[in-house]
DNA sequence: CTCAGAATAGAACGATCGTTCGTTTTCTGG
DNA sequence: CCAGAAAACGAACGATCGTTCTATTCTGAG
C-alpha cells in the first residue's frame, strides 16, 4: 500500500530498479490530502484543479502534470479514501475477536466514520449520488471500492453465522441492507439536516436489527432484552 | 398550489386581478417539466441554463428570464418536484384507512417513487448530498420540503399509535429514521450499485421494523408472524 | 385592426473550467 | 560539483458557465 517503503532496502536512496522519484511522491501525496478534503467538501465533481492549485499554492499545471487528467486525480481520491477508510474502520476492527463482537467493532466504527465527518462527509456515499447517473471509470472505482467493503461486511456477518451469534437462516445481504440503511440515514440527518443524536439513534437501530437475528443460543447469557 | 385555477371563474378569461399571463406559465411550466428530468439525472447543481435552453428548444436567455436567476431556477425545481411527490405518495395513501393500513400505503408509495426512478433519481436524497455543505436559499428551501414529509410520516406513525396499531411506547423519531435508512439503501443499491430485487428487500426490512413496533393487541389477528 | 406589453431571441460580458505547451526552476545521481 | 532528469511554472487555448442588455417577435385586449 505505502509507496516506496514497500522495499525494506529504501530507506533514503532509491531502489535501482525503481522510478528515481522522491520529490514527486511527497507532494502528491500532500496534493492528494487536501484533494482529499476538497472533495469531502464540494463531492468528486465539485473537485476543481484551480481550487486544488490555490490550497495547496501552486500552479494549476503543476497539479495537473501529477495525475495527467481530472478523471485521473478523481479516481486518484477514491483510492486514497478508501485507504484511509480501511485503516480507520477495517483493520481496528480485526483485531477484535471474530463474530458478533468483531460485527459490532464494524458498525461502531463505520458510525463514527460516517458521524466524524460531521465536518467532512463519506466520499462513498456522496459519490454513489453524484455517479449513479454517470457511467465511466470513475463511477466504476468507486463501485468497486464500495462493493469490496460490502463483501468485507457481509463475510464478517456469515462468520458470526458460523460462530453460533447470529441465527443459522440469516440473510446476510438482507441484514447488510439494513445496517447499510442505518448508517445512510446517520448521515443524512447529521450532516444535511443537522439534527443532533443521530448517533444514537444508528446505534439503536443497529441493536434492533441484531435482536432480531441473534441466535437464540446467544441471547440466553444476556438480559431479558 | 395550482398557479391559476384556484380561482373557480377563471377558465379561460383570465381574472382581473390577476396578472394577465397564459403564454408564459405555459412555457415556464413546459421549462420546469424539463429541468426537473434534467436535474432528476445531473443533480441540482449539474443542471445548467444551456443545456435546459437546447432540451426545450429556446434560447439561453428565453429560458432565464423566466426565473431570473439560477438560484431560483433550482428552487422551482424543488417545490414542483415537491408537488408531484405528494401527488404521486402522500395524497393517496390519504384515502387508506388511518393507522398502520395508511403508514404501509405511505410506505408502499415511497418505495415505488423511489424504484421507479431507477432512470430519475430522487431529488430529495441527490439534492441532500449534494447540500449538506452548502448553505443558502436552495439548501433550506430543499430542508423544508424535506422536513414536511418527514413531519407528515411522523404523524402517520403517531396516528397508528394512537390506533392501537403500534405500541404505545413506539419512539416515533426512531421509527422514522430506520423507515428513512430503508428507503436511502433503497436508493443506493438500485441505482448506484444497480442490484435486482432490491426493492423486495426493503419490504422485508419495513415488516422486520413493524414486526418490532407492532402493539401486542395487533398482532393477534395475524398469522405466527 | 392596432398597439401596448409580454415573451423570446441574439450577442456579448467576465469568470472559470480542463488541458496543452514551452520555459524555468529544482532536485539528484554519478 | 555538474550534467541530466524531474518538477513546477506561466501563459494561453477553446469551451461552458450565469448573467446582462438590446432588439425582435408574438399575443391578446380595446
Amino acid at each position: 500500500m505505502r509507496p516506496a517503503s514497500s522495499n525494506p532496502t529504501a530507506l533514503a536512496t532509491p531502489v535501482p530498479g525503481s522510478k528515481t522519484l522522491q520529490k514527486g511522491q511527497q507532494t502528491r501525496a500532500a496534493i492528494l490530502d487536501a484533494a482529499l478534503a476538497l472533495a469531502s467538501q464540494m463531492g468528486l465533481e465539485g473537485l476543481s484543479i484551480g481550487a486544488l492549485a490555490e490550497v495547496t499554492q501552486m500552479s494549476k499545471s503543476g497539479v495537473f502534470a501529477h495525475f495527467g487528467s481530472r478523471e485521473e486525480l478523481q479516481i486518484s481520491v477514491i483510492r486514497e479514501y478508501h485507504a484511509r477508510f480501511e485503516e480507520e474502520v477495517f483493520f481496528p476492527a480485526l483485531q477484535v475477536p471474530r463474530g458478533l463482537p468483531r460485527l459490532r467493532a464494524l458498525f461502531e466504527n463505520w458510525i463514527r466514520r460516517v458521524s466524524v465527518e460531521l465536518e467532512a462527509g463519506c466520499i462513498y456515499i456522496s459519490g454513489a449520488v453524484e455517479f449513479d447517473d454517470r457511467p465511466g471509470p470513475v463511477r466504476d472505482a468507486l463501485a468497486e471500492m464500495v462493493q469490496a467493503w460490502h463483501a468485507a461486511l457481509k463475510r464478517a456477518i456469515e462468520l458470526a453465522m458460523h460462530s453460533g451469534h447470529l441465527r443459522a437462516d440469516t440473510d446476510s445481504d438482507q441484514m447488510l441492507f439494513e445496517m447499510h440503511g442505518l448508517i445512510l440515514a446517520l448521515h443524512h440527518d447529521a450532516r444535511f439536516l443537522r439534527q443532533p443524536g443521530v448517533l444514537d439513534r444508528a446505534r439503536a437501530g443497529f441493536e434492533r436489527v441484531l435482536s432480531h437475528y441473534l441466535s437464540p443460543a446467544a441471547v440466553a447469557p444476556r438480559a431479558v432484552a
